[in-house]
DNA sequence: GATTCGTCTATTGTATACAATGGACGGACG
DNA sequence: CGTCCGTCCATTGTATACAATAGACGAATC
């Protein structure tokens, strides 16, 4: 004979954080709201899952092994990077991209990267100039192979390390709420248009120039100039207002 | 005798959003966690609760009397809102207010509000002008009246005003997560320094008129020299690096 | 006395069950 | 045939129980 508690299905002892095997190569270590929305955001700026497509707590908890909580919790982590929208009780959207929100993220980071760039030039401390000119290097390499993920990579880097060399708590604050969003646009640019690369190095190079002898105003444009020059690299690539509005 | 639930407490039947009747003037009426999260914020941005003091998700939902679910919600919108700091175990503890945090939050402010104020000039939309005369005239009635309080509110409608009149979603999502930090400064300065008030008012009669003659780069300077104004006038209020570190 | 180690406690992290609700779908009615 | 209304379902919102862990506190050891 079952037991009563058999008629509901298996126990399932809570398992914790400990020994979770979950699928399609999501391995999560430490809480798993965070491991988990840092692999979602991954998948949608990867544009493994495709914009406009629609989610559901229940679909991910199922897919991952999950119980529902943490997964809201992930969820509302990727609303308030700008990567999903919530609707109450109708589901869970992946933002579509668009002409207008490349605009409006672009213009947002001009301001705020190029603070960055600003306040990390008026500091210049040397441990932060010599990360930065190690990653320079690291982009290098990767552009000499041809290899444009690993430049993407490296170039993440770079800029995140201009982040914290300004020593801005709330600026980072912000830069990460806005940069996941950008990412997917970075992305879409170095592989659509991967001679960008081309002119980027140069002006990664010209910035840690900037930045190394303290010229605050011109660290603060070249970065401008920079995310121009990319935002009109991205926007011949981008289809319409909405791409992509059908779910899988 | 007593049925073997009652061993371990009533049962208290979920409740859900309806007729739950809390504590000191939190009335919830639509999403617990959203309403608890406005709640919370306005006491700490009008120091209610002290910066520094140390919650947990237990003392709040046992005070409210929700579950912890809403709770632990809400206190993830305070941290993206930079009202709170997490740490795992530890608590919760009110964001301290310090003269190198107020620096941080203008700073970023003069960018993004300086963005606003721009593309809203671009814009000048008729009905976000009305609008915007409308909230300035109640702002003179409250300065005229002397009520800092009023006036303080009504301010804070003309910024989001103009926030709104950008028409840039991602630009509004960003003043946001920063706009209640800044609040809880722009809150003190009010209330120590009334006579701000007199300078405030003209200066944001200037904006509006450079917004409605599209003179986009002279609303954000001028929008730009009102934040320095009121962050001069606030950080000798702020005492040292840290403000009430100890909690209650 | 200082140090190390275990245990205990406070607090968050996770799992699960139940409530509520917006929208879809179909039937009754005109 | 179109419209309105009720029912049902998918999905999120909330409550609660249990697991894990960081830190405190004390006892044993040297």
């Amino acid at each position: 004979m079952m037991a009563i508690q058999d008629l509901r299905g298996p126990p399932a002892p809570q398992r914790h954080a400990a020994g979770v095997v979950a699928a399609a190569g999501f391995r999560p270590s430490g809480v798993l709201a965070e491991e988990l929305a840092r692999f979602l955001a991954s998948e949608i700026i990867f544009c493994e899952i495709a914009p406009g497509t629609r989610l559901t707590e229940e679909d991910i908890s199922a897919r991952y092994r999950l119980s529902r909580s943490p997964v809201r919790e992930a969820f509302r982590l990727l609303a308030a990077d700008g990567l999903v929208v919530l609707s109450a009780r109708r589901g869970i959207r992946v933002t579509p991209v668009s002409l207008r929100d490349l605009a409006e993220v672009q213009g947002c980071r001009i301001e705020l990267e190029g603070l960055a760039a600003y306040q990390a030039a008026v500091k210049a401390r040397a441990a932060d100039l010599a990360g930065l000119r190690n990653i320079l290097e690291q982009m290098g390499a990767a552009l000499a192979a041809g290899d444009a993920r690993a430049y993407f990579n490296h170039n993440v880097a770079f800029t995140t390390r201009i982040h914290l060399a300004s020593g801005n708590a709330t600026l980072m604050r912000l830069l990460n709420g806005i940069g996941k969003q950008a990412l997917r646009y970075r992305y879409i640019a170095y592989q659509r248009v991967p001679q960008l690369m081309r002119v980027s190095l140069p002006g990664n190079r010209r910035i840690l120039a900037a930045i190394r002898a303290h010229e605050a105003g011109r660290a603060r444009e070249i970065t401008a100039k920079l995310i121009r020059n990319s935002w009109a690299a991205i926007e011949p690539h981008i289809t319409g207002e909405d791409i992509a509005p059908e779910a899988e």
